[in-house]
DNA sequence: ATGAAAGCGCTAACAC
DNA sequence: GTGTTAGCGCTTTCAT
């Protein structure tokens, strides 16, 4: 194992210059500098983290808390959880990985043992039993998903008011005046509570009929959920409920409803999603990336901890007019 | 912060003794161990993970490099991730993620610094640029997903072409005489390969005609794909691609195909993706929680460190007769 | 069955 | 601009 020693040795300086060097916490001779850089090139340094840790209080370590196997159908989840990665390392930080069904026991213990710098928790509910935990971690939390009640924990979060108001306000433009939502199976979720928020407002302020629905993900409650949609014949669906999409469009194909013909349809998706289907999807996608930066920068201090709602982005596609 | 002087200090033992009753590495009076542990709780010591690391040459943390970029559609990614975490902590094991994308450096940086113990590596290719660095790491390595050639790499899978055997030889029970396999997007990988030869040298000794065709997972392709396929009139077909599934169940339906009646469908995929569409299909899952558990105990050296090839369980469902 | 003490490899205060 | 050195909190010999 090469150690801080040997490549002091080798470039001929004391460790803690090549400390210095690596962290660019004093100022170095240019020479110096390369002869120490050289040095580690050619032994393959990489400094041993457990005792820089220990030594420094920082792990470089992010730990993520993700609901891993509720939702594992949600394809959301996981683009997090790899957008968190991505952003993570673009910061020189690592990442820890921590499943919902761990608990709160998990982030003491993580947090407690110095696994990790600093949290960031996806799928927060309202009364969530971790939020007291999290409080008391002394260590950078960010919550991702906004839970409804001020925790005073810092979030980052799609603006899902906004989402709403802006789906309707597209359908109202194009004139439909009869317009369904088609929610998502936990009707309870803030994101989901403040999109129908914004989508029923606005459509009362332009005059629009709304319907509200929800629905899982199954073949027969998407079936069940559309019979009752259907009923008040609207001329456009909102979906949001991703996991639900390609299923809702095969059967709406399968009742003959064309889309944007008989139904137009604008979606809360990836973009990926959006356009793999037949028909290109108006959509409104979360901005997952944006999103896990801006985590990762507030648990590292560089942006302020408070909590941030992101302005939604309507793209139109072909399934609207 | 409670360090394990502190805890010592309470119970009135030494430091030496509080590190033993957590190790179990030597024997301690049960009067002592119930005054540590009293102590542990009261204090809720949590050891810190570098000093540990530093101190025993062990971080108690796993590695998990998945394809979380380009696989971002493939269900079966996230859900080895979860599993593997799962599984990870069954054993004590926190988890580092890192993503396909960071490549071997990443994994050279997390075995160097002594971040891990150990490291699972899923999506490993025929000719993997990350094999020579795997080997190379002087740590135990474990791959899911078992590269064609012998890498002298411990290697967990899916018995791929024992798969392929069970598909033909259930539809060739049920007196299928004509099959067709959609595969893949990418028919290069190993495990495509693999249940391409079960599923053909399975198709010719028992005499049953079989075409193989592969496509990627957004409509057009699929669509492309039937239109091929069904042109040589098969009773069966055997998808082995579980992105592709909900589009190819829809697409058969909106050709006015029904299965079973018109065509039996066996599909490789999760047992939730088998159960959610209007029919029930009878499948070939992939045993992830096993195959997880696995590469968990043998980058521990609780299993021995070799390619295990997990035996198929097909379950008959309402898709095929 | 338990204690004392020597490191593990690094960072950061202190010295010059 | 650089060197010296005292810990960081733990595990593990060595003693008894």
């Amino acid at each position: 194992m090469v150690t801080i020693v040997d490549v002091a040795r080798a470039a001929g300086v004391a460790p803690s210059t090549v400390s210095y060097v690596l962290s660019g916490k004093r100022s170095i001779s240019a020479r110096t500098r390369r002869a120490v850089e050289q040095s580690i090139r050619q032994l393959g340094y990489h400094p041993n983290a457990g005792a820089r840790s220990l030594a420094s209080h920082r792990t470089n370590v992010l730990s993520l808390m993700a609901p891993l196997r509720e939702d594992l159908n949600n394809p959301g989840v996981m683009e997090f959880v790899a957008a968190v990665a991505t952003a993570a390392r673009g910061h020189d930080q690592d990442l820890l990985l921590l499943t919902k069904d761990e608990g709160a026991s998990a982030l003491r213990r993580v947090a407690s043992s110095a696994l990790a710098d600093a949290l960031i928790v996806m799928d927060v509910e309202l009364a969530d039993p971790r939020i007291p935990t999290l409080l008391s971690l002394g260590r950078p939390v960010v919550l991702i998903g906004e839970p409804a009640e001020a925790t005073g924990l810092a979030a980052v979060d799609l603006d899902y008011t906004a989402a709403g108001v802006r789906c309707v306000d597209h359908l109202a433009d194009l004139g439909h005046r009869a317009v369904a939502l088609l929610g998502p199976h936990r009707p309870d979720i803030p994101a989901a509570r403040r999109f129908r928020h914004g989508f029923a407002a606005t459509a009362q302020a332009r005059c629009v009929e709304a319907t509200v629905h929800q629905c899982g993900h199954e073949y027969e409650a998407i079936r069940a959920c559309l019979d009752e949609l259907l009923t008040t014949e609207p001329t456009a669906i909102v979906v949001h409920n991703e996991a639900a999409l390609p299923t809702v469009l095969a059967e709406l194909q399968r009742r003959g409803l064309r889309v944007p013909e008989d139904l137009s349809v604008v979606a809360v998706c990836r973009d990926a999603m959006a356009t793999s289907g037949p028909v290109p999807l108006t959509s409104v996608a979360i901005p997952v990336a944006e999103l896990a930066e801006l985590a990762v920068r507030m648990t590292l201090r560089e942006a302020p901890a408070e909590t941030q709602l992101l302005a939604p982005r309507l793209t139109q596609r072909a399934s609207t007019r």
